[in-house]
DNA sequence: TTTATTTGATAACAAATGTTATCGTCTGCC
DNA sequence: GGCAGACGATAACATTTGTTATCAAATAAA
């Protein structure tokens, strides 16, 4: 599972072997969820095998943000970094092979990460990277109208409209389920 | 300008001194462009006076992303790292007093700065913040109808709606002018 | 297989929001 | 003081989007 990350960092052998200990391997089904609203996060998951949501209550209507697959992680960032409780709900979309970290343990990796220069530099990339996906996402919301954000989605995320079910992708792109149907129809109309 | 700042960082008087030398104070006047579109961004800038706001152009119409007012710093974040050409223009509202710093002098002070753990720790904090800024006014676009969108503004930031042209306010809010004044008669009308 | 649940499409109607146009007010400027 | 441009309110109409209800198809569970 780590081998694709292995030599994208200069860390030694040692070390890398400690950091992946840290990570526990967990099978779930489907519909799972993984942090509850309210809870305070202390896992960071890795997917190693199926999609997970972010999504939170709003007036009973669920709404998603944010879609995840393999290889990316996932943590509710701001329960997880500040001990707040989660105002979002993680939870799998189809059945997942996770690997877990704990916060205490993750933190001892960033703790040394952060006195690497190099490693150091690539965490604030990272960090940026994040804020700019918020920022596009944002800007996108704004500037375009659901159907052009829908062909966005499919041109640039086609994983998500395949394997995500379609009241999650209408709720994310803002709209109701008979809306993202109704712009569904039209295209086919025009072919 | 700067003394607010002084005793939140442990920094020497010598450093302190070096790092404000770096800064430089202008007086401009109202709408004054201070980074075109396509332009890369050179300069991050700090309000002492005045308000400014960030837009861009979507098939002519402005969108306004984002308004800032004293003593806050803005750029083009992305432009800015990435010396890309910003997607976005930063103009004044109000005649305003600025100070402004070039990106080499800048990352001078960061790489000093990101070389002292405790201050090192607070950047990252503030990068986080920012991102959670993000995601805090996303939730609200997704989750919220204009009309509390904009009593949201009122009651979390009335600066805007005191020193902020309406028109800008309802393209931030991504609602045509019109509407926010049906929004605003509505209020009235119930009193 | 049979049944219940999930998912998606569609129609009919209601509400929200945009567009265009007009008018009045205010403000900065000569 | 008067004028041009910026700003804001409002009306009338068009378009978009939401809501509720119903039905069909797919899928999972028993």
């Amino acid at each position: 599972m780590f081998d694709q990350f292995r030599n994208k960092f200069s860390i030694s052998d040692e070390k890398w072997k400690q950091y992946t200990s840290y990570f526990e391997r967990i099978e779930v089904p489907a519909k799972t969820v993984l942090l509850e609203e309210g809870e305070v996060s202390k896992k960071l998951f890795i997917i190693e095998k199926g999609c997970i949501r972010v999504w939170f209550n709003n007036n009973g209507k669920d709404l998603t943000t944010q879609f995840f697959f393999e290889n990316q992680s996932v943590a509710s960032i701001e329960s997880f970094m500040k001990k707040f409780p989660s105002s979002v709900v993680i939870e799998t979309i189809e059945p997942a092979v996770l690997w877990w970290i704990s916060k205490n343990n993750l933190d001892i990796i960033l703790k040394e990460i952060k006195e690497i220069p190099d490693l150091r530099d690539r965490l604030f990339d990272m960090l940026f990277e994040r804020t700019f996906d918020y920022m596009k996402y944002f800007v996108s919301f704004i500037k375009d109208s659901p159907t052009q954000r829908y062909l966005a989605l499919i041109k640039e995320r086609p994983q998500v409209v395949v394997r995500v079910p379609q009241h999650y992708i209408a709720s994310y792109l803002g709209i109701s389920t008979v809306h993202l149907s109704r712009i569904k129809s039209k295209f086919v109309q025009q072919k």
